[in-house]
DNA sequence: AGAGATCGTCAAGTATCTTGACTATATGAA
DNA sequence: TTCATATAGTCAAGATACTTGACGATCTCT
């Protein structure tokens, strides 16, 4: 291959926007590739996004649009996606004729079961890689960045 | 609204995973604000992740396509869509008649020096709210965080 | 009862990716 | 030189993950 031009310039990015992408992309990559790998084909980021927000015990499909910062459409769709692969299931809400239940299936817990180990191991692996001291700054200064955020209402986030 | 089950048990994750996404997820929506705040609508994350592998001086298409991890057609229609917007040129490689030379515009140029003044104001913010030790070592373990990475053959993200 | 808000859904469109198929050019060996 | 093959870029079609807008059904409040 033909290399001239300034293509030994490199410019390797390193700032923290940058750092903080690549290290959440590796995360993912390696998540899904385990969460595939433990026989969840079914599972993909955005999936993970959104259960990230469905507790263990179910929840109203509307207190769920209200928490995931996602339009109420794109959580359906979401949910379509998740109730067709048979991971959660819709019930209608007893209480409340408009509403509906979204509540794991056992196929979804079970993901759950293993996406809790296989994330452990990655974290495992990570305070190896780092060293227990290096660990605990990088999971102190993440939370710290957090809860910053939350307060600060400039975030464009808090809607 | 009707509040009931358990909807208190709220299980707002925190593992590595998930606060390096949300810092990511929080670091680009402030970016891609003050981007557009700036004048540079066209800004998007996707393009913003091609234009960091773009060297100022450019670079050859095919250069940038075994760099950026995604496949050619998506550098292609990124690309498409950053030169419809003025922000990069194609031009016929001299030397290669069936290559293609990616350089900035001056517009291109422009949002790159605005972007690198937004990257350390956000910066400088983060380190003011973290302290500046914190913020050392939250950068210090996301290279070598990133530098384990690129060693480890399994990481899925070395081709 | 009736007004208005809330809950979920349907429809359509956009952005960002993918794989597959194709053209044009370059390279290297017969 | 010429032909096989590899490389560079493009075109087409489809998947995923979102968006806004419109709508019917149900609840709540007066």
């Amino acid at each position: 291959m033909v290399k001239y031009l300034d293509e030994k310039t490199e410019t390797p990015p390193d700032h923290v926007g940058w750092r903080l992408w690549q290290a959440s992309r590796a995360w993912q990559a390696e998540f899904t590739a385990a969460m595939c790998a433990a026989g969840h084909g079914w599972f993909t980021e955005a999936r993970a996004g959104l259960m990230g927000h469905i507790p263990r015990g179910g929840m109203r499909q509307s207190a769920l649009i209200e928490r995931s910062a996602i339009s109420k459409q794109a959580v359906q769709q979401l949910l379509d996606g998740l109730e067709a692969d048979g991971v959660v299931e819709r019930l209608p809400d007893p209480r409340d004729g408009r509403g509906k239940l979204v509540r794991y299936t056992s196929k979804g817990l079970d993901a759950l079961r293993d996406g809790d180990k296989i994330k452990l191991g990655i974290e495992q692996a990570y305070a190896a890689r780092l060293g227990p001291g290096r660990f605990t700054a990088l999971m102190d200064a993440l939370r710290a960045l957090d809860a910053g955020q939350a307060n600060a209402p400039d975030a464009a986030e808090s809607k």
